[in-house]
RNA sequence: GCGCCCGUAGCUCAAUUGGAUAGAGCGUCGGUCUACGGAACCGAAGGUUAGGGGUUCGAAUCCCUUCGGGCGCGCCA
């Protein structure tokens, strides 16, 4: 099933080539206002000024060069020039029986011209719990790669996680410095058992280092003998990589994310490809040194003092650093992975590394035009204090914590508007109004703002919330159990519908908005905004709430009107879980 | 100092990227139910889109400028 602004954009531009011999998009969009329609095409203004002519007499030619009366009514002319388009019912019908026909994809082709996606997200350093600095990467690339992956492109995710570095030297230092504690019977346990004890020893491994030289020196040791593959040393950072692979991809699982094991690809991955690449730009006369450490300086990038702005890939001390390997990485994303996009879903701080990432690469020849890289900011998540959000005591929020937090005070909601579920049900629906809240309420702003951290907002039962679109969902799967009671098979009553004929203007408003559902995904994954693909679902379920009081399903006058309903409502719950789970990683519920 | 992001209703946020009279939710006020889950629906009030200038048929959106806020800017990631 053809997109219908795609449609509709190809033939008035058609229309617009024919008679003015010029090159202009009609630039379709669904009306802002439904007394002019329900679409309409804002380009005659721009074509008439192109054509130099008066635009109204250019929308009345164009209009009569079109023919769309197999989707619309005639095509009125309005404003400036606008072209408002009115659907023909029959079209709507079409359109909903032809979703109604696939299950899966509600009739959504897949692009024609499938690319290879890479998408970077998530990214957490082992040996810490996972805190709500990462949870906007986590959620937001994995609605990207959802996204990507619904449009028929092959994505690869990668979880580029911090595992490499003078920090992990000293953990594992400091694991060596234990068991010499432990044969002194000084403490307990030499090797960490489980992440939180990795934590622990972190805090210690830090005061020793801070404090004693030796230790410092160790360190160092470690950290090169961990970087020159020493069994030993690489033993215990291994020890350490999977208690913490084993920590995320429980949150990933709680968080109904899709990273795997197999995603993971992070620091200590390019290690041994740093040293070639720094080469390589040497090579290049590209990398310079400058105040002792090796640098690249890309054009337009200025520090304080008006000078130009060092990438920096190599220390005075030689070591390499973070952009070393992201240089490495998207060499490797691109010549290995073969890479046609590159979206890299970080904080908006890091924009400048980003830009200057990408120039680099560029300036060495990695990549060409043909390759889009892009870099997929998201504001910070504030308390509501309107501060960076943080605990009461000042420290970080664990994701663990936050979570359980959320599910919790959804389990008291769900315990006091329902009390007669079952207790499986009722910790089901906690945990997918729980969760589902923390990640709509992240998905619905915008990525760019700044956004205030909320239990009692996102919670809420209004609004453009988790549980409104659950409540929704919940409210029609009630309404096909009824019917199963009333001895109306719904299944059946579906299974040959030919034709549909519309009494109430509320079901003709519901249809509207179920076949821009397309739309609303191309606007999401073409621009990277979750909150286009919220922003249409609670639309939709606002219609269908709109619709539900106004037009009895049961008991519907006759049995024509049962089934128009039926179908109406039977679509709304199969695009509602499928933008929420499928798209979202949110689950809905048939009960809450 | 330079650069990036931001400033929209009392509050929290949208606005399909330059389209028509800037929309939601909360809060406030007023309505709707013996239909299917009231966790709902309808309506009202609330705006000089921070201020000013410009571009054009048309600006919250683009350009300039002032003010206010956040974040970056040489060996952390």
């Amino acid at each position: 099933m053809k997109r219908l602004t795609d449609i509709l954009e190809q033939r008035i531009s058609k229309a617009i080539g024919t008679v003015t011999g010029q090159d202009c998009p009609a630039l379709v969009k669904v009306s802002a206002d439904a007394k002019f329609g329900d679409y309409q095409a804002n380009g005659v203004m721009a074509a008439a000024k192109k054509a130099k002519t008066n635009p109204r007499q250019l929308a009345e030619q164009i209009v009569a060069a079109l023919d769309v009366s197999d989707i619309c009514q005639p095509p009125e002319i309005a404003g400036p020039g606008f072209i408002n388009l009115r659907l023909k019912e029959q079209f709507l019908a079409n359109r909903l029986l032809e979703m109604n026909t696939d299950k899966q994809r509600l009739g959504i082709e897949k692009k024609q011209n499938p690319k290879t996606v890479v998408v970077d997200y998530s990214g957490p350093n082992i040996a810490k719990q996972m805190h709500v600095g990462h949870l906007r990467s986590t959620i937001i690339g994995d609605c990207i790669a959802r996204l990507y992956e619904f449009e028929g492109h092959t994505v690869i995710r990668q979880n580029h996680i911090g595992d490499w570095g003078l920090q992990f030297g000293m953990l594992i230092a400091y694991i060596e410095f234990r068991s010499k504690l432990a044969l002194e019977g000084k403490v307990v346990g030499v090797i960490p058992n489980s992440l939180s004890d990795s934590e622990e020893f972190y805090i210690e491994a830090k005061k020793l280092f801070d404090t004693d030289e030796n230790f410092q020196e160790r360190s160092r040791e470690a950290t090169l003998g961990l970087h020159s593959g020493d069994k030993t040393w690489l033993g215990r950072w291994e020890l350490l990589v999977a208690h913490s692979k084993k920590h995320y991809q429980e949150i990933y699982k709680e968080l109904n994310v899709t990273l795997t094991d197999k995603d993971v690809c992070g620091e200590s991955f390019y290690a041994d490809k740093l040293a070639e690449v720094v080469e390589t730009l040497k090579q290049n006369n590209l990398a310079v040194e400058s105040d002792d450490a090796m640098c690249v300086f890309p054009e337009g990038f200025q520090n304080k003092d008006g000078n130009p702005l060092p990438f920096i890939i190599q220390k005075t001390d030689g070591a390499f650093l973070y952009a070393t390997t992201d240089l490495a990485a998207l060499r490797f994303r691109i010549q290995e992975l073969k890479a046609d996009k590159v979206i890299y879903v970080t904080d908006a701080r890091q924009a400048q590394h980003f830009q200057m990432l990408f120039a680099v690469v560029n300036m060495a020849g990695w990549t060409n035009d043909a390759i889009e890289l892009m870099h997929v900011t998201f504001g910070t998540m504030l308390g509501e204090d309107n501060k960076p959000f943080k605990t009461r005591t000042g420290g970080t929020v664990k994701l663990k914590d936050l979570l359980e937090e959320a599910v919790q005070r959804a389990t008291a909601v769900v315990e006091e508007k329902n009390p007669d579920l079952s207790a499986k049900q009722k910790t089901e629906i906690a945990k997918a109004v729980g969760i589902g809240a923390v990640k709509y309420a992240d998905y619905s702003n915008n990525r760019n703002s700044d956004y205030i951290f909320s239990f009692d907002k996102m919670l809420a039962m209004e609004g453009n919330t988790a549980p409104y679109m659950q409540y929704a969902y919940a409210r029609i799967k009630s309404i096909e159990r009824k019917a199963a009671g009333k001895d109306v098979d719904v299944e059946n009553e579906l299974a040959n519908i030919k034709t549909l004929t519309f009494t109430d203007d509320a079901e003709k408003d519901l249809a509207k908005m179920l076949i821009r559902y397309d739309q609303a995904i191309d606007a999401a994954a073409s621009e990277c905004r979750p909150n286009f693909l919220t922003g249409y679902l609670y639309d939709l379920a606002q219609s269908f709430s709109r619709f539900y009081n106004a037009c009895p399903v049961l008991k519907a006058d006759n049995a024509d009107q049962r089934r128009l309903r039926l179908l109406l409502c039977e679509l709304t719950a199969r695009t509602i879980q499928h933008g929420m789970s499928e798209l979202l990683g949110i689950n809905v519920v048939e009960q809450m």
